[in-house]
DNA sequence: ATACAACTTAACGTTAACGTCAACGTTAAG
DNA sequence: CTTAACGTTGACGTTAACGTTAAGTTGTAT
């Protein structure tokens, strides 16, 4: 498996190293293996999911907080098919899930809800600019 | 016209009273009337203008600062709706216009990738929510 | 007229999300 | 084997976007 150094995943990701370290530092990445000397080697993993996490951080506007319980819930989700049909005690998992389901529905609501505003938007700036361009052959074949 | 005190206002949109006075005194919202003694008298206007802000703010995620040149643009477009058939120079209008128009599309540009960023991101969590509620159905209808 | 709630400005405090710098260790190349 | 480029950990600095407190003013209800 390849590794990737600290600045090669920070250019691939549009970051720098120090927003990397600071992801990891607040636990919002996970720390990844480290060569002899002590050096971050990344997997294609950790890249993959910190894209996942630079998407919803600017597309859902979510503060770095927000990302944790969000990270968190599919980490949760990760475990529980890992787990799938092992030993473990039914009773937590079906526990586990239960607390899960309605946060995950209600994000879904939410990011619903953000969509259609942002359809709103999208329906009135398109009108504007449809304007202006209206404007601008209005204005432009009057002064022939 | 009715006017409408900052704590009015405040609440009818959200904020606290201290949001408005540094919105209005980083410009982006304008000042509005005051009464003789010195207190802010707002209009439905405002409230409008400032809840289609909050909502530029919110789901676009723009800073405020990006939210100036976003108003600015929507001032423009009314000022030169205001001055609409008036003895203005012509040229300057469509010089303006013109400068308008390629700003005007990058946004339109921008918003329309988020939101296709975002319709991927909604599908996630829904195929996600979906999962987890198999599972329960699955889990608890295997305790039985 | 007097209280009292709500307004005002001014100034300093706070938090998130990094930037930047120093001092030092690691690694790949010649 | 020694540089030069890149990595490491602190630790302090910065900026946006407000929160909070203080000290005073205005509006209104009795």
């Amino acid at each position: 498996m390849e590794k990737y150094k600290i600045d090669e995943v920070a250019k691939e990701c549009g970051l720098t190293k120090r927003t990397l370290r600071y992801y990891e530092e607040i636990g919002l990445l996970p720390p990844p293996e480290r060569s002899d000397g002590g050096i971050r080697l990344y997997t294609r993993e950790h890249i993959e999911r910190l894209k996942r996490l630079i998407n919803a951080r600017d597309v859902l506007g979510f503060s770095l907080q927000e990302l944790q319980t969000y990270i968190g819930i599919s980490e949760q989700l990760d475990s529980y098919r890992q787990g799938y049909r092992q030993t473990e005690d039914q009773g937590e998992k079906l526990k586990k899930l239960l607390e899960i389901e309605p946060v995950v529905g209600n994000q879904l609501r939410l990011i619903n809800e953000k969509l259609m505003k942002m359809i709103e938007i999208r329906d009135e700036v398109e009108q504007f600019h449809l304007r202006v361009q209206q404007a601008i052959a209005r204005e432009s074949g009057e002064g022939q």
